[in-house]
DNA sequence: CCAAACGTTCGT
DNA sequence: ACGAACGTTTGG
């Protein structure tokens, strides 16, 4: 409100906006975690307040020009609102360039607007006319000058860019964690004397200059001047070696902007896991594909009818604005800016957004100014019937249908298992989706990536991480996933009592008050695979107390597991006594035929599976079924996703228990007897 | 005026 | 290359 409205015009170019929270996407309607590390942060969490960062899922999903933003221009704000087609709102309202930073009516620009490319992906986005014009793209800006000194640092921020799985696998064994909570220097550093640190201070006095000019609100009159001129930025190298603040002031914008379009490579690049990898980049064909009619028409334009991309991947077809505009493009293309529809994803610091739920737009404009009568929801359905290789396929097509197959509808569960590497645009490409199910069994996911990955699929009911190192899992100590119902742990290397704990367990931090939130961190599971982890029964008591709602438990081929676990999980103040209906023991060597009548105590217990117990008497194992009572209902999750890994010891998951012998039970005999399924 | 939080800088 | 810290901007 106040004063700030300078920069709309001051800075031209140059300073690129702050934008803000659209306040209607999901994100910012939720609240606040409350157990992210911003969250933790927060006062009200108890935290020191420094950091000052949004809750990490309220991260805004479509972040819009300030209400002080105004026409470059004309001074004045977005008047969108005042008329009715979508080509006079896309004429009245602010555009803001990704390259020069300019915002501007694209009614007010002299030269045709329809030059320009529109980002449709963030409201009030895309690349104005002159930069255009002008063959200007992030990368030119790197012009000759030099500096590239910021460069470097400023890649990084689009989180995705870090720990390609590789790289880091080699160096650090998996001491991530090893912060110190020590220092806070920097306050410090202040309210110490200057002496102390001269050229520190000075230099960043400096910065701190030029910073905020940049920055947004600046405008110190100065810079303004030197900015103003930048506009046409054409102007080529002014010689960098100066390194005055002007050209300083030219590398943030310049990182900025590489930021800004590595984000969007990544994005939606596909990464196709298998045979195309990196080169598939380069199909920005897509870019220019905004006419998606036409582009139907042609034939997938990229040569490349490379393979079809491994399992999932990811995102839409590689979409770099720049490069080969096409001329017309932008009219047709969406109704920008305004503040309807939650936009999709990304831009911003650390994160990828999430896609919307229902990705525009509803059908394919013809050149004839008609739609084709195929609508997507019509695609959709046929869509549906392809693999996930085939989607990867079609997403070439045109960028459309990129983004069609990107319905999260046709990605309910995304399966990465085996996939020798997990590389960031397969991260993207998770995100974007928004799976139900995910599947990175045996993979070498990296502790980040993982948290990464966690931290922003919200909606995840089932997870599987079997087969993985636990310094990679142990990423899920520090994740937020309420939904989840389905988590696979099997074969995860190194996993101990201890870490489950870890795992299981609430929160440590529970300082404050938030001892409110109690129950641990993945109280909602009600499926839950350990098999072939070196657990003792100590662990059963956390399941117990941990893990309330588990219905079905594979601990199979937990050699250190005995009939405590089974006692303790069938105690009479055990959870698990009413909610567990199948649980498989198979190759639990310590297991005795002791455990039998102890399961008996499970009221909803279906099915139980001890085969390859040596220690129980009958032949070598058997598949308990029992009768069913409620059964049914606790279920939700399938094992459909998590399919992989479990194999190799349950074959059968389910014993229909044929209902009829059921009455048996009671009577005599040594109690099972009768409901004993003899295997293998 | 204030809480929230964006974008940049600095220490590691 | 990261992530913590912080000045500054926003919106109410």
């Amino acid at each position: 409100m106040s004063g700030s409205k300078a920069l709309g015009g001051g800075a031209g170019g140059g300073a690129r906006r702050r934008r803000t929270r659209c306040r209607r996407c999901q994100a910012c309607m939720r609240t606040e975690c409350g157990e992210c590390h911003f969250c933790k942060d927060m006062k009200k969490f108890g935290g020191p307040g420094r950091m000052k960062q949004s809750c990490l899922l309220r991260q805004c999903t479509a972040p819009v020009l300030p209400h002080t933003a105004v026409c470059f221009a004309c001074g004045e704000a977005g008047k969108e609102d005042t008329v009715n087609s979508e080509e006079e709102k896309f004429s009245l309202s602010l555009m803001e360039c990704t390259i020069c930073n300019e915002i501007i009516h694209p009614s007010c620009l002299k030269m045709g607007k329809a030059e320009g490319i529109i980002n449709d992906e963030i409201p009030n986005c895309w690349e104005c006319p002159k930069c255009h014009k002008e063959g200007k793209t992030s990368k030119d800006q790197a012009d000759g000058s030099g500096k590239r000194r910021l460069d470097n640092g400023e890649v990084g921020r689009w989180k995705l860019t870090d720990d390609p799985p590789f790289k880091r696998k080699a160096a650090p064994p998996l001491e991530d964690g090893g912060r110190t909570e020590g220092g806070h220097k920097r306050k410090k550093e202040k309210e110490l004397p200057q002496d102390s640190g001269p050229k520190k201070k000075v230099q960043r006095n400096n910065m701190r200059h030029t910073g905020s000019t940049c920055g947004g609100g600046g405008q110190g009159s100065s810079s303004s001047s030197s900015s103003s001129s930048s506009q046409a930025g054409g102007g080529g190298g002014a010689g960098g070696a100066g390194g005055t603040s002007s050209a300083d002031q030219r590398s943030h914008h310049r990182e900025k902007l590489e930021r800004f379009k590595r984000m969007c490579q990544l994005l939606e690049r596909l990464p196709e896991s298998s045979s195309s990898s990196s080169s598939s980049s380069e199909s920005d064909s897509e870019s220019d594909s905004d006419d998606s009619s036409r582009d139907n028409g042609q034939e997938a334009r990229n040569g490349r009818t490379r393979g079809g991309a491994g399992g999932v991947g990811g995102g839409g077809g590689g979409r770099e604005p720049s490069r080969l505009a096409p001329r017309s493009q932008m009219m047709k293309r969406s109704p920008p800016a305004v503040p309807s529809p939650p936009r999709p994803v990304q831009m911003e610091r650390h994160l990828v957004r999430p896609p919307p739920a229902c990705p525009e737009p509803s059908c394919l404009p013809l050149d004839s100014g008609s739609s084709h009568i195929m609508t997507r929801d019509v695609w959709l359905r046929v869509f549906q019937y392809l693999s996930q290789r085939e989607l990867c396929v079609c997403m070439r097509v045109c960028r459309t249908w990129s983004r069609w197959c990107c319905d999260k509808r046709l990605w309910t569960q995304i399966d990465l298992s085996r996939q020798r590497s997990i590389t960031p645009p397969m991260l993207s490409g998770i995100i974007r989706r928004q799976p139900v199910s995910l599947n990175l069994g045996y993979t070498n996911i990296s502790k980040k990536q993982l948290m990464w990955l966690i931290n922003r699929l919200q909606g995840l009911l089932e997870l599987n991480v079997s087969g993985c190192p636990w310094s990679s899992v142990s990423a899920l100590c520090q994740a937020v996933c309420p939904c989840l119902r389905l988590l696979d742990l099997s074969r995860v290397e190194e996993l101990k009592d201890s870490h489950l704990r870890e795992l299981l367990a609430p929160p440590a931090d529970t300082r404050t008050g938030d001892t409110a939130t109690r129950g641990g961190r993945f109280q909602n599971v009600t499926e839950l695979r350990l098999a072939g982890l070196d657990l003792t029964d100590a662990s059963s008591r956390l399941l117990v107390r941990y893990v309330p709602h588990l219905a079905k438990l594979d601990l199979s081929q937990c050699a250190n597991i005995t009939d405590q676990t089974v006692h303790t999980l069938t105690s009479p103040i055990s959870p698990l006594r009413e909610s567990l209906t199948h649980i498989n023991l198979a190759g639990c060597v310590k297991v005795t035929e002791q455990c039998v009548p102890l399961l008996r105590r499970c009221a909803s217990l279906q099915t139980v599976d001890l085969r390859s117990c040596s220690l129980l008497s009958s032949e070598s194992g058997q598949l308990l079924s029992f009768p069913p009572h409620a059964s049914s209902s606790s279920s939700s999750s399938s094992s459909s996703a998590t399919s992989s890994s479990s194999s190799s010891t349950t074959t059968t998951t389910t014993v229909a228990p044929s209902s009829s012998s059921s009455s048996s039970s009671s009577s005599s005999c040594p109690p099972d007897d009768r409901t004993l399924l003899k295997n293998s």
